[in-house]
DNA sequence: CATTACATGTCGGCT
DNA sequence: AGCCGACGTGTAATG
């Protein structure tokens, strides 16, 4: 990885056209070529950016200042860098990255849920995980105490749009008639934390909504692993 | 901002918890407080970072190693990082950005379709654009040959919540006896590039889908520019 | 300050 | 490779 401080006007045209005048910003030159812009503030994402797989010729601009030229060469993106004065230029070898360990996210509580349907509403058995419909996967299908079926969609945070998108499910599957045989199809919204505003469309819309308490299941399920 | 190159292992503990094993990365820490931490590939996001407002604390571990508490007052996300050696550390001044100009978004998309609103539907005439309504405004409304109202919503790429948005308007505008006195508003969805499962559904709900050659809309406009 | 819609989103998972 | 949905999404506009 290569970095340097420089006093730089950057030009991006791709999918937007983008102009930074120039300033002092720090240029990050990754190994697989990739750039990034970063200013000394915002976030965590650059100000201008090109992303790999990309390639950088490092030329001279007609006035004899340096100009870089990044260039993807799937999608046409080009980012221009003038550069005006290099305040600093390091290079260091950082090796391949071990990568994130990630813990806690849908997925997991997810399997978890699907292990334990139960703690989502009393008698809750899973028919299956990943319930294909033709606008995408019901997160897990389940079947109550009295034979109805139950459409659960999951979320770390409980939002308006997650509402949505579990009524549009059961908007479908209560046209099947395989699903409804013994009445209509339930919804449970299930998070581990749920918006006052969703919880209230939810209700509206006659969706129980199921607070998931991510430790406890985990100690569930762990209890369960110890036994077997 | 100071870039410090680093063997280090982080961990971060928010929303979720996320674990980097020891190895060699590149640290900056802008001026806001905010702490990136990139490896030498990826793209522009950082494998862990802290997002401003936040503190970084540079305390000692317990064998004596550096280590750096950054945390985020509201949130109570912290991210910690141990520091095993040091290979680069440099501080720089970048002073204020001036920051990016663009264009090219959405809205110049939906400026060329309000001058050529026929290229959406034949007869289509332009009502006005952004039109109000309780719940946002409307992209374009217009008016088809027969008189009917016609709303349009503008996406760069057609997906699904794009045609959740236009359904709520639709059904907000077909409660307006102003608009629907020749019939019911009509929904048309335009979009560079329509995603398959928003077309179904869109179709389901008999929404109309629009395809919008950008290009050839630019070059429409920049004719009728050259004759006036 | 909360909500909403956009983003050069990026990223991972699956077909 | 393309499609689809989640993301520690972030972020700007807007009421």
């Amino acid at each position: 990885m290569r970095i340097v401080v420089a006093r730089c006007q950057v030009d991006y045209a791709g999918r937007l056209t983008a102009h930074l005048p120039m300033a002092t910003r720090v240029l990050m030159l990754k190994s697989d070529g990739s750039v990034l812009v970063h200013s000394d503030g915002g976030s965590y994402k650059p100000l201008n950016w090109m992303s790999p797989p990309c390639t950088v010729r490092f030329g001279t601009a007609e006035d004899g200042r340096d100009e870089w030229v990044v260039s993807q060469a799937k999608s046409d993106d080009t980012l221009r860098i003038l550069i005006d004065e290099v305040l600093h230029d390091t290079s260091h070898d950082l090796g391949i990255d071990p990568g994130l360990q990630k813990d806690g996210v849908e997925k997991h509580l997810q399997e978890l849920l699907a292990e334990h349907p139960a703690t989502l509403a009393d008698g809750l058995t899973l028919v299956r995980r990943e319930f294909p419909t033709a606008i995408g996967p019901v997160d897990l299908m389940c079947r109550d105490a009295a034979g109805l079926s139950v459409a659960v969609e999951i979320k770390r945070r409980g939002e308006i749009d997650g509402v949505e998108q579990l009524t549009r499910y059961l908007d479908l599957l209560n046209r099947d008639p395989a699903l409804t045989r013994k009445g209509p199809v339930r919804g449970v919204f299930a998070a581990q934390e749920i918006k006052p505003q969703a919880r209230v469309l939810a209700t509206d819309r006659g969706i129980d909504c199921a607070l998931v308490d991510y430790d406890a299941l985990r100690g569930m399920d762990d209890a369960e692993s110890r036994l077997f």
